[in-house]
DNA sequence: TATCCAGAGA
């Protein structure tokens, strides 16, 4: 009878022994580590294949507490000599703990192998030690591919290409990792043609390698190279996806990063393809980019399906969401439900404040943020003077608009000068709002010389008019608007000759009649 | 039979 119970109690320690380390492979480590404990609790003993995988769960969930504790009980044990538990506690140190108490765990290892140096080479790394990463590099008894590709990928990552190419050409073995390294590397210093150049160069390209191009292009700005290669692909995972949709997300394209968010969900229909986090992320701000409250809140149900929790980057999403929306009093209760309230999400809050009318809050959001030592950026700016121009607080929006530079050091953007010109504008006060355009650094856009063409129009102005009318017409040549704008103005004014004189400028010009034809009739 | 390298969000 008890040998059968100590087989049957053996035979469960296999399975869930199993279980944890299939948890752990697929990433599901919350399901890893209760498994542990509960097993654990009921009296199984853990041998050390278990273990390696609960210590690798423990540094992803940043487990401190029961990471060292493991690591006190394989002292106990005996098993702190095995080399793949002596190798997951370095890397769990080197994640929660810093590089000293890793390379002190490192040393303390009877037996290593490639794998351990390479955990002690990637901890420095890590931290940004390259000089001593070089020496233990070179320290190494023996090299494989990925102590080479870690640290390509160093130099790579700290911006210093050439020592990174001079090694990468040195390797003796090449894998698309070690390609990878270098790309990721030309892409963050702005360099995407030489990227593009490696990539094609590459004879077994990895998703990772697709995915690495795509996020490239998204930074620079290229979406069609970006969906061009998306369209390529042969097999998609869900970071191809999540890449292609907040590239659209993120270059002002949200219909269409809905539209491939919907193609996706047929995937996921069909049980191949779950949408994570960072698709939802994505598609969040797309609907906030659309005010599409409806949309969102279906996403928000349809989040609550998949069981997917909300995390801090989600949550300022969603505050993002509906702020923009018009939902201040549920952004605000995700706001004050957040743990970290951190620059991103107090600015999303101000500016949703800004928007929405609501000046008073705004500045005492502002107020509060500098009293949590957060530096404001040039969002907040945005979102601190749209609340002044909202509420049509000229001379604090000057203040705000002098101080932003002056004792926060965020230069002003085309966007906050057009703001000040709108607030200027919108008050009459016509004069200031010019000279406030002559004076900008930059090029002003058509939403600076659009602001002033609005206010003239608000107050019957037509020589400024035509001056801000004629430089929306150079910037923006297709548009109708501006046109329609300025002969308002003259109609206003009994300027008939001039508004005729317009409408055949555009017929001319071929800028499209088809809309805001209001004044159309006055000619 | 495990442990290490390359891809992502407001």
């Amino acid at each position: 009878m008890s040998s059968f119970i100590s087989a049957l109690s053996s035979s469960t320690e296999k399975s869930s022994g199993l279980a944890i380390r299939s948890h752990v492979q697929n990433g599901r480590f919350r399901e890893a580590l209760s498994l542990y404990i509960s097993s654990h609790k009921s009296g199984d003993r853990s041998d050390n294949i278990v273990v390696t995988a609960a210590i690798k769960a423990c540094a992803q969930l940043s487990n401190m507490y029961l990471g060292s504790s493991l690591h006190t009980q394989m002292y106990k044990h005996g098993y702190s000599s095995d080399v793949y538990v002596g190798t997951s506690l370095v890397g769990f140190y080197s994640r929660l703990d810093g590089i000293q108490i890793a390379r002190k765990v490192f040393d303390e290892m009877p037996v290593r192998n490639v794998v351990s140096w390479n955990t002690i080479l990637a901890a420095y790394l890590k931290d940004g030690f390259l000089e001593s990463a070089r020496k233990v590099f070179d320290e190494m008894p023996i090299r494989d591919v990925i102590s080479w590709n870690s640290m390509v990928s160093g130099y790579a990552k700290a911006g210093d290409m050439e020592s990174a190419i001079i090694l990468f050409r040195e390797m003796p073995e090449k894998n698309p990792a070690s390609w990878n390294s270098i790309i990721c590397g030309w892409i963050d210093c702005g360099k995407i043609a030489f990227a593009r150049d490696l990539f094609d160069q590459m004879h077994q390209k990895s998703t990772v390698s697709w995915v690495t191009m795509i996020s490239g292009y998204t930074r620079s700005g290229d979406v069609d190279s970006a969906k061009s290669l998306f369209d390529q692909m042969d097999e998609r995972d869900l970071f191809s996806w999540n890449a292609m949709i907040t590239c659209y997300a993120q270059s002002g394209q949200p219909r269409e990063a809905i539209e491939l968010f919907n193609q996706m969900r047929k995937l996921y229909i069909n049980g191949h393809l779950y949408p994570d986090k960072m698709t939802f992320s994505s598609i969040i701000s797309a609907c906030s980019q659309l005010g599409d409250l409806r949309f969102g809140l279906w996403i928000e149900g349809f989040m609550r399906d998949l069981q997917i929790e909300l995390d801090e980057h989600l949550r300022t999403a969603f505050i993002d969401f509906y702020a923009k929306c018009g939902s201040i009093e549920r952004a605000s209760e995700l706001f004050i439900g957040s743990s970290k309230r951190d620059l991103v999400s107090y600015s999303a809050m101000i500016l949703g404040c800004g928007m929405n009318g609501k000046a008073s809050d705004a500045i005492h959001l502002f107020d509060k943020m500098l009293d949590d030592d957060i530096v404001p950026n040039s969002v907040t700016f945005t979102g601190l003077l749209a609340a002044y121009r909202h509420a049509g607080l000229v001379e604090e929006g000057i203040r705000c608009f002098t101080s932003m530079w002056r004792d926060h050091k965020v230069a002003p953007s085309c966007n906050h000068y057009a703001i000040m010109v709108d607030l200027f504008g919108r008050v009459g006060r016509l004069d200031e709002a010019y000279r406030l355009i002559k004076s900008m650094p930059m090029q002003p856009h058509v939403g600076a010389w659009g602001a002033l063409l609005l206010a003239c129009r608000l107050h019957g102005n037509v020589k400024l008019g035509e001056i801000a009318a004629h430089n929306c017409f150079k910037l923006d040549p297709k548009a109708s608007g501006y046109y329609v704008l300025l002969a308002n103005i003259y109609a206003e004014a009994g300027e008939w000759d001039k508004a005729k004189r317009l409408r055949e400028v555009m017929t001319e010009k071929g800028v499209s009649t088809s809309i805001g034809f209001s004044w159309v009739e006055f000619g």
